[in-house]
RNA sequence: GCCCUCGUAGUUCAAUGGAUAGAACUGCGCUCUUCUAAGGCGUUAAUGUAGGUUCGAUUCCUACCGAGGGCACCA
């Protein structure tokens, strides 16, 4: 940045000091400048001059700074820079015409390979699966529009006791037609409650593993394409695609060779294989158990191992449920000292869990809530809105929007923190919500449809002084930057949230088609708006439809 | 007991060590003869407690109080 660089070379003739980091930020508030810096009150104490002295001093030093209009020195000392109107509206042309208008290169020729949502085959699509989707999407594709080559990846558990519990269900006949979330539920509660169920159950699972019993194969095999296939179908309207599908079927084996192999990092305890954690900081969790099964924690090295051999990369993201933080941890540090390599490129991005507020916690049918259930209602109660629509297809308009509310809820929040998600506050579709930021892009996209009608052509105009809407636009590029290097959707959330708010505030002022010598310029300037809008919807992997 | 997150308006969330701590929901009052009122405008209301570091702390450090999660054969 060359206000950066130019304030820190010339600071040094104002007040014979060197610093090596400026601050430079952008003001919450407009009127206070484009760029700011504090670097005056930072070291003024050091310098031996009062802040506002030594603001001014270095302003004298500055000269001339290309792009910049004029700097001033306000508050307590702080030094405030304004863009020049050719500088913004450079911003807005760029908006206006380029295709990748807010992306940059900070992550190019990187190869990262992400891993969300990792649900269970025979079992439902939580809540966990839908937040996990969500803010491993929004990763995937900050990271991408960063510049970095994705994969996405997800990790799927077809054997187990879970599968056991689902496969027993349908082959005893205890349920009939229902789904396999279902057959899991059932199987599940006979396992806890019935003795005889419970030991039939642990017979299905050493039979899953050694697939010999040719009518548990014929059911096993038909519900785990049936569940595979139906998160499919939820992908598609979550709008998420997966290079690579990873079983714990194939991890468990590898994963026994890698501990086998390394009995100077894992020892015996009780009969089981564990890796004391406390040597870290952490604490012991097993690998085997006594009776020579694999855990998960066998399964996820056995999984670095495959990720590394399936496809290349320097960064490979783990995307999870808070609640698997320290396990997490136990995992990395055994993986350094068996595979040190794959190792040094694993990161885990933990979230929070979402939490209902009390009182609702069922859905529509009268069940818990999955995150299945809370997507069809909320399309259910979006097609009355989107019946009233301009939308060619209702329906299509509908699961647009339901996916632009859930996923808005869950992507507006630091992702550290649990999100208490209230079915009223996310149906109502209005104010701080997903379907406000389409809304905005849609309306956006109206003006421009009116526009060609009318053979208005878009023309930016440099010598127009520059609206709040524009500063603010300018600012897109650096907030999918600082989102992308934070790893964190919300901070871009945000910003789109105010920028779409600055918008309809500009539309409800502003007249674009008022048949004046303007109206090029304004035109020009929401087709800007509608790529912002539409560029950082997509990176929030919430789906912009051109007419609400 | 130890470890990890986290405590901000009545509620749900923001705030890159900076300027008057921002929104949304709720309440009340305006606003469609003008490009979409899923919109806009106005109005009340908050940093758990006690110290510390700093020119400046919601943010960093320490202690306490409170919430959630984790801590051996589940995933």
């Amino acid at each position: 940045m060359t206000i950066a660089n130019t304030l820190k070379q010339k600071i040094a003739d104002a007040a014979s000091i060197s610093v090596e980091e400026v601050s430079l930020e952008h003001p919450a508030d407009l009127k206070n400048g484009d760029y700011s810096s504090g670097v005056a009150l930072q070291y003024a104490k050091q310098v031996g001059v009062a802040p506002r002295a030594l603001a001014e001093k270095i302003v004298a030093a500055l000269g001339t700074i290309a792009g910049v209009a004029r700097v001033e020195v306000a508050g307590a000392g702080f030094i405030n820079f304004y863009l020049a109107p050719a500088a913004l509206a450079e911003a807005v042309e760029t908006a206006h015409t380029e295709d990748m208008w807010g992306s940059n290169v900070t992550l190019a020729g990187k190869k990262i390979l992400v891993e969300y949502t990792d649900p269970n085959p025979f079992k439902e699509f939580h809540i966990g699966h839908l937040m996990s989707n969500a803010i491993g999407e929004s990763i995937a594709r900050l990271l991408q529009f960063s510049g970095a080559e994705v994969k996405r990846a997800n990790y799927q558990g077809d054997v187990g006791p879970h599968v056991a519990k689902a496969v027993w269900a349908v082959k005893t006949g205890k349920v009939a037609g229902g789904s396999w979330g279902d057959a899991y539920i059932v199987g599940n509660k006979a396992y806890e409650t019935d003795e005889v169920a419970k030991k039939e159950i642990d017979e299905v699972n050493a039979q899953v593993y050694s697939r010999s019993d040719s009518l548990i194969n014929s059911i096993y095999d038909t519900g785990r394409e049936a569940s595979l296939k139906h998160f499919e179908d939820l992908y598609e309207i979550l709008g998420t695609k997966f290079d690579h599908y990873f079983f714990e079927s194939e991890t468990a084996q590898r994963g026994l060779k890698l501990v086998r192999a390394h009995p100077e990092v894992f020892e015996e305890s009780d009969g089981a294989v564990v890796y004391k954690g406390e040597q870290d900081g952490l604490h012991t969790r097993v690998f085997v158990t006594s009776k020579g099964l694999p855990t998960y924690e066998t399964k996820d090295l056995g999984l670095a191992e495959l990720k590394a051999e399936t496809c290349e990369f320097d960064t490979s993201i783990t995307v999870t449920a808070h609640e698997q933080s320290d396990y997490f941890k136990v995992v990395l540090a055994a993986m350094k000292k068996v595979l040190p390599e794959v190792a040094s490129k694993v990161q885990h991005i933990s979230h929070g869990m979402m939490r209902f507020a009390e009182g609702k916690m069922s859905s529509r049918t009268g069940n818990v809530i999955t995150g299945e259930s809370l997507l069809l209602d909320l399309i259910d109660a979006a097609k009355i809105r989107a019946a009233e629509s301009r939308a060619d297809d209702a329906d299509a308009l509908a699961q647009q929007i339901a996916v632009a509310a859930i996923k808005y809820q869950i992507l507006k929040q630091a992702s550290g923190k649990d999100i208490i998600f209230d079915r009223e506050r996310a149906l109502s579709l209005e104010g701080d919500s997903g379907p406000y930021l389409q809304y905005a892009h849609a309306r956006a996209c109206a003006i421009g449809e009116k526009a060609k009608e009318q053979g208005v052509v878009a023309a930016t105009d440099a010598s127009v002084e520059p609206s709040d809407l524009v500063r603010f636009l300018h600012r897109f590029p650096e907030a999918v930057e600082y989102a992308a290097a934070h790893r964190e959707p919300h901070l871009l959330t945000n910003y789109l949230l105010e920028f779409a708010a600055l918008f309809n505030s500009w539309y409800a002022q502003v007249q674009v088609l008022d048949g004046s010598t303007s109206s090029p310029h304004k035109v020009a300037l929401v087709d800007a708006v509608r790529r912002t809008l539409k560029n950082g919807l997509w990176i929030l992997g919430i789906p912009a439809p051109e007419r609400m």
